[in-house]
DNA sequence: TAGTGGTCTAGACCACGAG
DNA sequence: TCGTGGTCTAGACCACTAG
């Protein structure tokens, strides 16, 4: 333990290298899940720096998750945690260019409308809103590639109203006007309909993914959107490390 | 500015309630996407704190992409990020007793064998290797409720040959032994295939989501695993905020 | 009670980069 | 040039808790 300051590249900050150095030997395996840390004391003789200085890397790490730390008993490498991937869902057109396609939309449905029932559900809305429905199609190298059926609370987004949604798709729109402070997407896969299988080129029946996604502006809920994928041409991928640094 | 250190319950740390002031101005939008931030030397003063109390705070808001730091210049609101979902994939067990349905598995198939082509591109190996195949079956209140298809690289995890998992299920068994760094996790819809829907009691044909995830342990492939739900009946569902404390 | 981590201070030097 | 953030120090007091 007392040469783990060695020289590294002093490229990297030294609490940064005192994180790496013990995730490595965490992700290793060298340090086993319930084993203990060097005290702060130690790790300061260690890498001869101050307190201060390893309490960031350890304080770090035990926001990620990677260790635990208990008063008067020392920080611990944390029993095996459940499996988690940080997923990003991008923006369509984003999406459709990564693949090298040309990407277009079209809006297919645009009405203003007091909120029914259902409505309601999907937005968690109180009674007696407003709100504006909106279907698209998302193209990629002129084929269908996603469907987008939203609606927008318009008592949140009074804008939204006279929006046309000519040049951005009411995604990127959105996210540009209103700061979301919480979200929620529920991933599910359905068999095509036969009105989605007519919007998609599919057949009736095909699987589809279709992702669910509800937004919040501080508590204010914003949008309600459903897309849907053919399930054979589309895939959500996350890969991920465990998150420390 | 000059009051916004006005008396909090003191049950949170000063650093913790400077985050969390600034965050909520930015959710609420009253501090909008390129918006300055306060300087640590003036948020130093409106708290009557030192400087690194402040730095703390804001290097965490930094960290979490809610805003950026550049020198000379400042600290600025984020413009706009894309979604991104932290999407938890829990353990079955976990997930069917969370349904508050009695759980049980069962290994339904089992074999050593020599990696073919396809193991080896599921699991990115070289030639050569040994892989332990495994089907099982998760069950919640006496009735199907997902598909696992694994393979496991021998290699890597020896032990797993002489396993029979008959208590726990593959899964948790590799998380409670090999350490893992890295993972990626892939989901998409598909038709159930004839073995598929008779193994789920459902129709052939049926939407079913389908999870493959493959996990590493510092950059040797440990397992890869496909899941498959009847679509109907599962949804991922993840909930989040933009993360900062 | 004593040792741990949690937090904070009042400095300091440096690298970067806008003017 | 020089103000900003990035980092670090050498202390300090406190709360919590295992023994």
């Amino acid at each position: 333990m007392s040469e783990a300051a060695e020289q590294h590249a002093p490229t990297t900050s030294l609490h940064q290298r005192i994180l790496d150095d013990i995730r490595g030997r965490i992700v290793s395996g060298e340090l086993a899940p319930g084993a203990r840390i060097p005290f702060e004391h130690e790790l300061t003789a260690a890498y001869s720096c101050s307190r201060m200085t390893v309490n960031k890397a350890l304080s770090q790490l035990a926001k990620a998750g990677l260790i635990e730390r208990r008063r008067r008993s020392g920080s611990f490498v944390t029993r095996p945690r459940s499996q988690a991937a940080v997923l990003e869902i991008h923006d369509i057109k984003t999406e459709v260019e990564a693949l090298g396609l040309p990407y277009g939309f079209a809006v297919t449905e645009r009405r203003r409308r007091k909120a029914t029932r259902e409505d309601r559900d999907r937005l968690e809305l109180g009674e007696g809103g407003q709100v504006l429905e909106l279907a698209c199609r998302h193209m990629a190298g002129g084929r269908p590639f996603c469907l987008e059926e939203r609606i927008i609370n318009l008592a949140a987004v009074p804008d939204a109203a006279d929006e046309r949604f000519a040049e951005l798709a009411p995604g990127p729109w959105l996210i540009g006007r209103v700061p979301w402070s919480a979200a929620e997407h529920a991933i599910s896969a359905a068999a095509a309909d036969a009105r989605i299988a007519a919007a998609l080129g599919i057949a009736e029946g095909a699987a589809c993914l279709v992702i669910e996604r509800r937004t919040w502006s501080a508590d204010n809920p914003i949008t309600h959107v459903r897309l849907i994928y053919p399930g054979d041409s589309h895939r959500l991928v996350a890969r991920f490390a465990p998150s420390s640094g």
